[in-house]
DNA sequence: CCGGCACCATGCGAATACTGATAGCCGAGG
DNA sequence: CCTCGGCTATCAGTATTCGCATGGTGCCGG
């Protein structure tokens, strides 16, 4: 299993790399954003570990060129704790997990197993539902097989649903596991962005698979 | 089921008065102490969320109140976290339990669920009457296969019918269970909301399954 | 057997709550 | 400076909820 660091403090860097290595990984390390670019786009690594801050680019951009550039394999980034903001920019760029640092590096370890686990039955790497598929390490949805183009938030808010085919979804749980908001009832996003999901669907021929429940939330057709 | 929030930031409050019922519970809010208890003494919750910091009489004296007077109802209290004293107190004054604000909705329906829930694990996911079958997580109801068309609150009285199904079941009961109103105010809309599924039952061939008991109260038949 | 009464069914309609849809604001990125 | 994603604000259409009024039905005492 081959990971890039990419971690502009060099003696951080360095003790990952060597407790990765310890646990019989391969891992480079870099210290910018722009090498870290380079490299994670001419080899094959399995894992990309990103520090959000990075001189020249910074992390999260770093993820968002690799994800509009194909790139497949699942990304952590790393992040200064009480930097909330920092979290959600990462998951919307397409990371698939963070880190707050200081950090355990046993947690680091648990973290880099479980995404690097062979999806451990039940836990598919490909969500389907119907003629809808979502390559989680990818972060792309297809219909029929042919690629749907979404944003971030988008992709989120169907992978919510897809997780919970069959089951209407409450506003409230959706907003939690996407948005990550706890207190606000003014808000109307999630119409929105189940209009704009419905609106690409049904571009893509696959109309009626988001119904309403009335007075509740949503359900995706299985 | 019916439950009772007190809380004195309106904004939280109906917050989780609209999260609990999207997901079928009644609930009431009210912002004070006092408010809190006469209702609590005057109405048959089901479960009371209390604030520790209320206006008037704080959420400890409430509960201690409460379970003086006899209040059975499970009481869960809130408070903000780094008030570790309070838990504690809560606790001791007849409290079930407790959760430390900010908190994730789910975490507070998760307890709401597990206080709720007389008969651990024995609830089905589907709900049967004869040819009738409620799929409580997808909320939908469907009538010898085919799907039933309700409304919200339709669909929460056929659930109480259906939980109590075989036996006679009040207009108090119903009103407490399914509405958030004392059977009081002369008012008719359970048997409106009766006719209603009637018809619906009816136009799918089951009708005669809802029967009159006169001078109490409605039943459905296995 | 019959009248009266309490109770129940049902149609109608007003008020309300909920949803869908669109337009526009804002900030970040290029 | 333009574009795009994320979000807010707003409005109209519609389903839902619920009160009211009317008429029906079963039950009881006489």
């Amino acid at each position: 299993m081959r990971i890039l660091i990419a971690e502009d403090e060099k003696k951080i860097a360095e003790f990952i790399r060597r407790g990765l290595k310890e646990e019989g990984y391969a891992a480079d390390a870099v210290h910018n954003g722009p090498d870290a670019l380079r490299l994670a786009e001419e080899n094959p690594y399995d894992l990309l570990l990103l520090d959000v801050m990075l001189p020249g680019l910074d992390g999260v951009e770093v993820c968002r060129r690799l994800r509009g550039g194909g790139f497949s394999a699942p990304i952590m980034m790393l992040t200064a704790r009480d930097r909330v903001e920092d979290k959600v920019k990462g998951l919307d760029s397409g990371a698939n997990d963070y880190l707050t640092k200081p950090f355990a590096f046993e947690e680091l370890l648990a973290r880099v197993r479980a995404l690097l686990r062979p999806r451990p039955a039940g836990e598919a790497a490909v969500l389907k539902a119907g003629r809808l598929e979502l390559d989680l390490p990818a972060h792309k949805a297809r219909l029929d097989g042919k690629p749907l183009e979404l944003s971030a938030k988008e992709f989120s808010l169907l992978e919510y649903l897809v997780r919970n085919k069959g089951r209407a979804v409450t506003r409230t749980m959706i907003a939690e596991h996407v948005w990550d908001i706890n207190f606000d009832s003014g808000t109307n996003v999630i119409d929105v962005y189940i209009n704009y999901l419905r609106r690409k669907l049904e571009k893509g021929g696959a109309g009626g698979m988001i119904a309403t429940v009335r007075g509740k939330g949503y359900r995706l057709s299985e």
